[in-house]
DNA sequence: CGTGTTTGACCCGCGC
DNA sequence: GCGCGGGTCAAACACG
C-alpha cells in the first residue's frame, strides 16, 4: 500500500455515493463509538488501515509503544505512553475516532524499530519523534472527547426525537401499519414503522396512512379505474386521480406516485373545510424531495439503484439539460429522479429524489435510503406548520445527520419542500495538494449555491477536523427563503477549522473532508439510528448500472 | 431481439 | 384565457 490517501477514487468509474458501504461490508467497518464506519473506502479489501499522507497513526502509535518498552527511563516515552493509555481508555468507553481507524500494522514500518540495538543517535531521533507524537496524541485525544460529546448528544437527541416521533404517531399507527409493508415485515422492530429507514426515500414517514385514507376517500372511483398493477398498498392507494386526460391508462404504474401530488392537491381542494394544517401537512409529505448535490464528472452518481432515462428536458435557467430517470428495480416501482449539472459548476451534479420504492432495496441502496430519508424525515417534520414541527425537526436534524452541521439544507418552500445534502463542500486547503479525482471536492469558499439557491447549503463540513458540532439545519418555510443567499463557508460557526499545525490534522481533515467519506458517514450513522442495521450485509450490488447512460445533460 | 436512450409532442399547473 | 415552464409519454433509434 503506497503512502498516499487511503481513500482511492477512481475516476474510471461515476461517482458512487456509498461505495464504501459496498466495499467494506463488515470486516471494514470500525466501531466509531455507537457507530461503525467504513473506512476502507475505495481501497483494497485487503487493506483496512488507512494511511493518511506519511502518516500513520497506529504505526507511530505502535512504535511509540514499541520505544517506551525498549526504553524504559525515557521520560517522554512514558508520557506519550500514558496518552496511549488514555486512548485506550477512550476505546474502552466505545468512542473512536479516527486514530482507530487503523487495524493492522506494515512490515515497512516494523523496519523503522526493529533495528536491533538503539544507538544515541536513534534514540533522539525517536525523542525528537516522541516528542511530536506526543503532541499529535494529546491533539488527538481532544479530538476524541469531542468526538464522544458529539456521540453522545447525538443520542441523546435521537432518544428525544423518537420518544417525540412515537408521541406524534400514536395514533397513526393502525393506519401506518399497512404502509410498507415490505421493509416492516423484514425489520420487526417496534419501532421501525415511525424511524422510516425501511425504504429509500421514504418521504411520509407519519402522515402517509392518513394521506392515503384522505386520498382513498376522496378519489376511491379514480382509483378503482386507474388499472395500476401494484399490488402494494401504498402506492396502489395513490394511484392516479388524473383521469381526465389521455394520460390516464398510458403507463401503468410509476406516474401513480408522481402523480400524487396533484391528488393530493384536489385532495385538498375537495376538504378544504377539514382540516387546513392537516392537509398541508400531507401535501408537503407526497411533494417532499432529497436532492444531492455533488462533484462528479460522471453522468449519475451510482446510488445503488437501476434507472432508467425517459426523459430530458431543457430547464430554465440552466444550459444544462434536466435528465429523468425512473427506478426500474422493479415493476412499477414509483421513484424517480432528476439529474442536472450546476449552472454555474457545472462539476456539481444535482439528483433529486422523490417517492418511494416499493420492492426490497439491495444494501448499497439501502445506504442511500437511510441518508435520504433521514434528510426527507428532517424535512417532513419540519414542513409542520406548528412550532413543535420545527422543533422536532431540528431534533432530527441533529439526530438523524448529526454530522450535518453544515451539509444539508431543508427548504420547505415552493415548489417543493426539498432538503438539499450538499456533499460539494470542503474547506480542507489540502484538496489543493490532491490529484482531481472524479468526485472533487470543492476549494474553500466556493460558493455553494450554484443553480439551485433555494437548496444548496453546506454539506461537506461534516466531521470537518472533527470540530463539527450539532448546529442543526437551516429549516425554512418562508417562501422568499427559496431565494436565501448562499450560506457562506463560515455558516457553521462551531465548524471553524483549525489551523493544520501538523500532518496528523491536516490529514485527519483531509480524510473527514473527503465527500465519499462524508457519504459514508452520514450513510452510516442514520442506518444505525434508523434501522439498526439492516443493511449491513452488503453484497456486490449494481453499482455500474449507471455507466450505461450514453449522453448525459450538460455534457 | 430485448433493453435502454433520444427527442419531439403533449399535458398540466401556475402566473399574468 | 393565454403563455410559459416543468414533467411525462412514446415512437424512433441505438446498442449489445
Amino acid at each position: 500500500m503506497d503512502k498516499g490517501w487511503g481513500l482511492t477514487l477512481d475516476s474510471s468509474e461515476p461517482f458512487n455515493f456509498f461505495a464504501a458501504n459496498q466495499k467494506s461490508t463488515s470486516s471494514s467497518f470500525h466501531k466509531l463509538g455507537m457507530y461503525q464506519f467504513p473506512v476502507s473506502l475505495g481501497a483494497p479489501a485487503d487493506e483496512n488501515r488507512v494511511v493518511v499522507g506519511e502518516v500513520d497513526f497506529f504505526d507511530r502509535k505502535n512504535r511509540i509503544a514499541d520505544h517506551e518498552d525498549r526504553d524504559d527511563a525515557d521520560g517522554d516515552a512514558r508520557k506519550v505512553d500514558v496518552n496511549v493509555k488514555k486512548e485506550n481508555s477512550q476505546s474502552n468507553l466505545d468512542v473512536n475516532t479516527g486514530l482507530h481507524l487503523l487495524t493492522a500494522n506494515t512490515g515497512s514500518d516494523q523496519s523503522m524499530v526493529d533495528d536491533g540495538v538503539s544507538s544515541h543517535v536513534d534514540d533522539k531521533r525517536a525523542n525528537n519523534e516522541l516528542a511530536q507524537l506526543q503532541t499529535e496524541l494529546h491533539r488527538m485525544n481532544l479530538e476524541n472527547q469531542r468526538l464522544r460529546e458529539m456521540l453522545g448528544q447525538v443520542s441523546t437527541n435521537y432518544r428525544a426525537l423518537e420518544m417525540h416521533l412515537a408521541a406524534l404517531m400514536q395514533p397513526k399507527q393502525h393506519e401506518s401499519a399497512h404502509d410498507h409493508p415490505i421493509v416492516e415485515g423484514k425489520s420487526g422492530d417496534k419501532k421501525v414503522e415511525m424511524r422510516v429507514p425501511r425504504q429509500f426515500m421514504d418521504l411520509r414517514p407519519s402522515a402517509t396512512a392518513e394521506t392515503d385514507e384522505n386520498l382513498s376517500n376522496s378519489s376511491s372511483d379514480e382509483k378503482t379505474r386507474s388499472g395500476s398493477p401494484r399490488n402494494n398498498v401504498e402506492v396502489a392507494s395513490k394511484t392516479s386521480v388524473q383521469d381526465n386526460g389521455k394520460r390516464v391508462g398510458r403507463e401503468e404504474s410509476p406516474e401513480s406516485e408522481w402523480n400524487t401530488n396533484k391528488a393530493q392537491k384536489l385532495n385538498n381542494t375537495v376538504k378544504s373545510s377539514g382540516s387546513v394544517d392537516q392537509s398541508t401537512a400531507d401535501a408537503t409529505m407526497r411533494k417532499a424531495r432529497v436532492s444531492v448535490r455533488a462533484r462528479s464528472e460522471a453522468p449519475m452518481i451510482t446510488d445503488g439503484c437501476q434507472w432508467r432515462k425517459y426523459g430530458q428536458k431543457m430547464a430554465k435557467g440552466n444550459p444544462c439539460p434536466r435528465a429523468y430517470y425512473r427506478c426500474t428495480m422493479a415493476v412499477g416501482c414509483p421513484v424517480r429522479k432528476q439529474v442536472q449539472r450546476c449552472a454555474e459548476d457545472r462539476t456539481i451534479l444535482i439528483t433529486t429524489y422523490e417517492g418511494n420504492h416499493n420492492h426490497p432495496l439491495p444494501p448499497a441502496a439501502m445506504a442511500m435510503a437511510s441518508t435520504t430519508t433521514a434528510a426527507a424525515t428532517m424535512l417532513l417534520s419540519g414542513s409542520m406548520s406548528s412550532a413543535d414541527g420545527i422543533m422536532n425537526s431540528n431534533l432530527l436534524a441533529r439526530a438523524v445527520l448529526p454530522c450535518s452541521s453544515s451539509m444539508a439544507t431543508i427548504s420547505a418552500s415552493a415548489p417543493f419542500p426539498t432538503v438539499t445534502l450538499d456533499l460539494t463542500h470542503s474547506p480542507n486547503p489540502l484538496q489543493f495538494q490532491r490529484p482531481p479525482p472524479q468526485f472533487q471536492v470543492p476549494f474553500p469558499g466556493q460558493p455553494n449555491n450554484f443553480g439551485n439557491p433555494q437548496l444548496s447549503q453546506a454539506f461537506g463540513q461534516t466531521v470537518y477536523n472533527n470540530q463539527s458540532k450539532f448546529s442543526g439545519l437551516q429549516l425554512s418555510q418562508d417562501p422568499s427563503s427559496s431565494q436565501l443567499p448562499a450560506m457562506p463557508p463560515a455558516m457553521a460557526p462551531q465548524a471553524q477549522p483549525s489551523p493544520f499545525a501538523d500532518s496528523v490534522s491536516a490529514a485527519t481533515a483531509a480524510i473527514t473532508a473527503d465527500p465519499n467519506f462524508t457519504a459514508a458517514l452520514a450513510a452510516a450513522i442514520s442506518s444505525i439510528i434508523n434501522s439498526g442495521g439492516n443493511g449491513g450485509t452488503n453484497t456486490s450490488a449494481n453499482t455500474s448500472n449507471n455507466n450505461k447512460i450514453s449522453s448525459f445533460p450538460g455534457n
